[in-house]
DNA sequence: CTAAAACCTGACACCAATGTCAGAGGCAAC
DNA sequence: GTTGCCTCTGACATTGGTGTCAGGTTTTAG
């Protein structure tokens, strides 16, 4: 198929898939006018670049594991090895990164919400929602930074 | 504290400082000759704009939050709300695809360790780990791709 | 008072992935 | 063959946070 119907049912743009080849992340062979072709089996490539950029895994970084990930031999997977280990650790450590951020919107979330209520609470609630028993000490509204 | 001490106190660089003030997330009251004062409170300001910065929040999105973390007030919580919910949403999108990336190295080291049993069970191994019952057909590792 | 250290502004550089444009050529349908 | 769409290369722009340098001013230590 040409680049552009790889684009089509990958969702990535023309301009990236070009990229990437520079990049050494996908390979395609010529038609003898110079087009790319690429196979069937270059959709699941493109959308596991996808995935790794995702994971903000840098082109450089996904070229050195492509070759692992294709045809393991005893030449690259050692190398390999050694950088996947060093990314997995990366990544959790981001995932700690954004769930301590979205404790702290959530807590942004409540205080903002607080403050709200107790604005509200100068006329009585016309809904039935719980607003009973809200613990909220009014003007008491914990900062978040 | 001058710009020098708050930067080493937060790790921050003094030129990222400067830039935060740019962006109006961080500000300072200055000397009569210029320079910029910080009091101890700014450290927990960086610290918590630094947090933020980890979750992959623009600064613009910082500043549009700083304020209703600061001082809530009916004036800007209910734009902020929303955008906390978006950016909340986004975080947990982007913790998915650190955890399915991260799935696929570990996915991808299993098949590198894989192939280098392969290598490694033309000769007997010498040492006395758990190489026995080891179910890996050979020749037959996965394509991680 | 003087020298060193810290600070100021402004400007330019960088990285990485992607967008965009221009001019030229390939490919398929009619 | 012609027309229209797709593709090619190469180049330049963009974004955002940061590094870095230059030339000048402030602050502080001795």
């Amino acid at each position: 198929m040409r680049i552009g119907e790889l684009a089509a049912r990958t969702g990535v743009s023309v301009r990236s898939l070009r990229y990437y080849e520079q990049q050494g992340l996908l390979a395609s062979i010529r038609t003898p006018g110079g087009q790319r072709q690429y196979v069937e089996r270059d959709v699941e490539r493109v959308h596991f670049i996808q995935g790794l950029y995702a994971a903000n895994l840098s082109s450089r970084t996904i070229a050195e594991l492509m070759p692992c990930a294709e045809s393991p031999s005893e030449h690259n997977s050692d190398a390999a090895l050694e950088r996947m280990a060093r990314e997995r650790e990366r990544i959790t450590e981001q995932i700690g990164d954004l769930l301590r951020a979205r404790d702290t919107l959530d807590r942004m979330v409540v205080v903002a919400r607080a403050h709200r209520e107790s604005l509200l609470d100068a006329a009585p609630a016309a809904d039935g929602s719980a607003a009973a028993q809200d613990s909220t000490p009014h003007s008491a509204v914990p900062a978040c930074v």
